[in-house]
DNA sequence: TGCGGCTACGACTTCGGTTGTATTGGCCGA
DNA sequence: TCGGCCAATACAACCGAAGTCGTAGCCGCA
C-alpha cells in the first residue's frame, strides 16, 4: 500500500476554486459508518465545521435545495436511488459550479472515465489512506482533476472491447464445436464427451484443438473461465 | 431503509459465548476510514478498549500469531488477498473457536450463503446504521447467526445444504492446497504452479490429488468449477 | 471440378493424476 | 524429556487422459 496513490491529472486554471474558500461540504453515501468517518476525517484535517450528510441522490438534492449549495460534494457512486454516473449528471444540473468528487470501492477503469468524462473532479477509492485521501480532496479543491494511480485514460473500455473481442471469437464455433464446449464447461471428460456425442474421443479432441485455438487458450480449465468470463452457458 | 434490518437466524445454545465476554475485537478491512469507524463504533457502543485492525489477511494472520487470538473478529470480504469466501475460511482453520463476522457492501443472496456455510457467526451490510450494527453483533457475539432482512434461505433447500458440505470440505484444505487450488482456479498448468510456489511439479500433483479427494472432484476443472460455486476465490 | 469449411479418425507427444515413500515439525502421553 | 504419532509437505515413477498433427470423407458453392 503506498501512501500518496494519486496521480495529477492536470492543473486546470480554475479562479473560483481554492481549497482555503471551501468551507462546507455535503457528503452524499448511503453507508452511514462511512459517512461518518469521511465526515470525521475531514472536519479534523481541513477544520471544517459544516459537513452535512445525505444517504441518497433524492435526499441530497432536497437539501441543496433547502440549505442552498455547499462549496465542495463528495459523492458515493453507488446510491440506492442512482447507480453509476447518473447521480452525477443529476447533481452537476443542480449545482454546475460546485466540484463533485466521486468516491468508490471500484476501480474498474471504465467506471471512471465515465465519471470523470460525466464532469467529475475527481474520483477516489475508499480504500485510500486518511493522508492520502485528504491531499487528494485538496488538489482537486484547488481545481486539479485527480483520478487514482491505477487508471490509465488511454486504455479505458480496453477490457470492455477485450470482453467484446472474445464474444465474437465464440461466435465463430461451429455447433459441434459448442455443444463440446457446453460439456467442457461441466466438467466432462473427454471420454464422457465423445459417448454422449457418440464420435470417437480422437474427435473430440480435434475439435477441442480448434476452440481454443479460436478462443486463445492452452488448457481447458482456462477455456472454461473464459467462457464464464463472458457468461456463455449459465448456471445449471 | 429498515432501521433493524436484520433477522434472527437461530438461537443456538453456544455456553462459551456472551457478548460480556468479548473484550478484544480484530477487524480485518482494507479500508483505512471503514476500519477507523468501524473501531470508533464499537468503542463507544460496548465500552471496548482493545480495538485490533489489519489491512489484510495475512496481517491478520501474522498478527494472531504475535498477538493472540482476539474473541472476536469481523473480516471484510473483498480482501487484497483474498476475495469471496476464502478469507473466511483460512482465518477460521487458525482460530476455530472465534466468532467471524463477515461484512460487505455486497447483498447478493449466493455470497451471504457462501460466507455462512463456510462458518460466519453472521453476515452484515456496509450499509447498516450504527444502531443495527450494534445489536447485530451483539446478537452474534451470544451465540446468533445473524443474517441480513433481505437474506431468504428459503432456495437453500438441500441445494444450499449441499453447498453448506461444500464449503466444510474446502475448509480442510491445507495453506498450500490452498494456495494451487487457487492457481488452478486462475487456470495455470501444473508446471506454472510450481514454477510460482518454488516446488516440484510431482509435489503440485500430489497436492491436487488431495484436494480432489477432498471436495470430491476427478477433473481439474471439475475442481474449478466447485471452487466457483461457492464463490471460493472471487474475480481478479 | 476444384475449393473451403465442417466433421471425423489415428498416431504421437505432453500433461494431469495416482501411488508409494521420505522428511519435517508439532503434539501428546508415558 | 523423550519417544511415538499424526499432519503437512515433498519427490519420483508409472499410466491414463489431454492435446497436436497429419489425413480423409462429405457437403455446398463457385
Amino acid at each position: 500500500m503506498a501512501s500518496a496513490e494519486m496521480q495529477s491529472q492536470d492543473r486546470v486554471a480554475s479562479p473560483r476554486l481554492s481549497a482555503d474558500r471551501v468551507r462546507e461540504i455535503l457528503i452524499v453515501d448511503d453507508h452511514p459508518l462511512m459517512c461518518d468517518a469521511l465526515a470525521l476525517t475531514l472536519k479534523i484535517s481541513f477544520g471544517l465545521r459544516n459537513v452535512r450528510t445525505a444517504r441518497s441522490l433524492a435526499a441530497a438534492q432536497e437539501q441543496i435545495r433547502n440549505q442552498g449549495a455547499p462549496d465542495a460534494v463528495i459523492l458515493d457512486l453507488n446510491l440506492p436511488d442512482a447507480r453509476g454516473a447518473e447521480g452525477l449528471v443529476t447533481l452537476r444540473r443542480q449545482i454546475p459550479d460546485v466540484p463533485i468528487t466521486m468516491i468508490s470501492a471500484d476501480l474498474e477503469n471504465a467506471m471512471i472515465s465515465a465519471a470523470m468524462a460525466a464532469g467529475a473532479q475527481g474520483y477516489i477509492s475508499k480504500s485510500l489512506g486518511r493522508e492520502a485521501l485528504v491531499d487528494s480532496l485538496r488538489r482537486m479543491w484547488e481545481g486539479e482533476r485527480v483520478t487514482p494511480d491505477s487508471y490509465q485514460p488511454e486504455h479505458a473500455g480496453e477490457e470492455d472491447a477485450a470482453r467484446a473481442e472474445l464474444a465474437r471469437r465464440f461466435a465463430t464455433l461451429t455447433p459441434q464445436q459448442m455443444k463440446i464446449l457446453r460439456l467442457i464447461c461441466q466438467g466432462k471428460a473427454n471420454k464422457e464427451i465423445s459417448y454422449e456425442l457418440s464420435i470417437a474421443e480422437a474427435t473430440v479432441k480435434t475439435h477441442i484443438t480448434a476452440i481454443m485455438s479460436k478462443i486463445n487458450a492452452r488448457r481447458r480449465t482456462q477455456a472454461v473461465l473464459l467462457a464464464n468470463s463472458v457468461r456463455l452457458f449459465e448456471p445449471a
